[in-house]
Formats: C-alpha cells, sequence, structure tokens
DNA sequence: ATACTGTGTATACGACATATACACAGTTAG
DNA sequence: CTAACTGTGTATATGTCGTATACACAGTAT
C-alpha cells in the first residue's frame, strides 16, 4: 500500500487518504481480506496525527471499503466482483454530478464536454 | 440575474456564488459590462452577509470575471468570444484535471468514464 | 447634500482539521 | 502470563476558515 500526502492541498489529509486507499480497493490493487497497517504505523511514516489517520478510516469504514476488529486491525471488505463494480461507479457518480451540474450551468454542450475529456485523460 | 444558495451544501456559500456567477457570464445569461448588483443588496436579498458577497466578488475580480469601481458598482468584463471560450474551457479544466486523476486511480477506463457520463449529462 | 457605491477594519462565534496525551479494552506471540 | 501490539474513547489545544455584525472612510451619482 502506496499513500502520499500533500499539505499544499486543498483537501484535507483524511480526504487525501481515503481516496487513495478506496482507489486502490477498487482498482484491485488492495485484495478482499488484505490487512491495512496499523494506524499507529501510518501516522508515524506519513508523520500525522493517529487521530486524522482514524478519521480517514472511518470514512473508509462508513461506506464499506473496510472492516475493523479492535486489537487486530483493519482489513479490505471482501466484495464481489459485481457488487466491487457497482461501488466504483457510485463513487464516480458521487463525485461527477455536482461537476456536471457546473458544467450543465456553463452552457457546455456534451460533445465538447466528452471531447475535452479525451484530451486530458 | 438569479442567485440560489444552500445552507446545506458541503460548498461554502461565497463558492456557490462564485459559480453561479462565473457561469452565468460563460453562458452569456450575464452580458459584458452589465453592472451587477451591490454587495449590500444581494447581501439583503440572499438574507447574508455583506463580507460573504464580498468574498465571491473577490474571487470573481481575482479570475478577471468582474471588474469593480469604488463608489460605483461591479461590472462584467467584456471579453472577445474567443477569450471567452478559452476561459469557460479553463474553469472546467480547473475542476476536471482533479476528478479525472481520482478516476484514473480507480482504474476506470476512459470509455467508462465516457459512457457514464453520457448516461447523466 | 443625500443616498448610494465599494473598501477597510474590528470583533466574534462556530465548525473543522489536526495535533498531543492518556487510558481502556482486545488480540497475539513468546 | 506478560509484553507488545491493535483499535476505541476522551480530553485539551491550536490554527484556519466561513460567516456574522458594526463602523468608518472614500468615491460616485442624483
Amino acid at each position: 500500500m502506496h499513500l502520499v500526502i500533500s499539505l499544499k492541498s486543498n483537501q484535507p489529509i483524511y480526504e487525501q487518504l481515503f481516496e487513495q486507499i478506496a482507489s486502490q480497493i477498487l482498482s484491485g490493487e488492495l485484495h478482499p481480506g488484505e490487512l491495512l497497517p496499523s494506524i499507529r504505523s501510518v501516522a508515524k511514516d506519513l508523520g500525522i496525527s493517529i487521530i486524522t489517520i482514524k478519521k480517514a478510516w472511518e470514512l473508509l469504514e462508513e461506506k464499506r471499503f473496510i472492516f475493523t476488529k479492535q486489537g487486530v486491525g483493519c482489513f479490505v471488505t471482501k466484495f464481489e466482483p459485481k457488487k466491487l463494480k457497482n461501488k466504483k461507479r457510485s463513487e464516480v457518480l458521487e463525485r461527477l454530478s455536482n461537476d456536471l451540474k457546473f458544467y450543465k450551468q456553463l452552457g457546455l454542450s456534451l460533445e465538447e464536454l466528452l471531447s475535452l475529456i479525451r484530451e486530458e485523460y
């Protein structure tokens, strides 16, 4: 598991962590049932507070990406491939829908948007 | 000019206002040279603080969407059509690029993303 | 001169993000 | 059984941010 944080970013640290782990789970980099490193060791490695890691992990657990066992640690949830795909979809949609609203307001056509994305992706 | 704010949204009020006005400018709803209502009247109409409006206007001015004349008011900047198009593009890109980063991390293919957008737009 | 405009400053409050510290409960390995 | 690990909960603190009200000043227009 590979994590990086930027202190310059607008995005709070815990959200950055959430995103990285969620995407590693959804992309298959982190495997179902896999044990995540302890919040203490991640905090130490990244040089940040345990509380911040805890918050990221809580978000992950809230959205069922992981489950935790007190005294043991935090595990990647086991999803069926179909469930995984749905989850991926809903994470994207969650982020996308506000953006699409904005683009529509701007008067951006679907074709314009698609072509922009083709260029940038 | 039509503005609405949601107190429930995660997005700060000043940002909501910025987006609405920027998009109204970029979509042609607000015309070049047009005078915006005074920060005091908008604040009164929306039932919020002048400082909040001021912040939104400052953001708009920072990004050259408007210019202000002390004692007079705030005016929509005059853009050449080409410049307007570029500005629209860069507003979209600014928002899009972090999102695309996330989608890539998720292992979402371009085709998957495009098809999702086609469904939702 | 009056009523409007934007600008600047001050103060205040609540929410949020993040920090350190400590104690407790649970688990695991030696 | 003990020590070292794990997560959980609580406390306190600080800085930043968003937003509020209030006031004064400078500029503009009628």
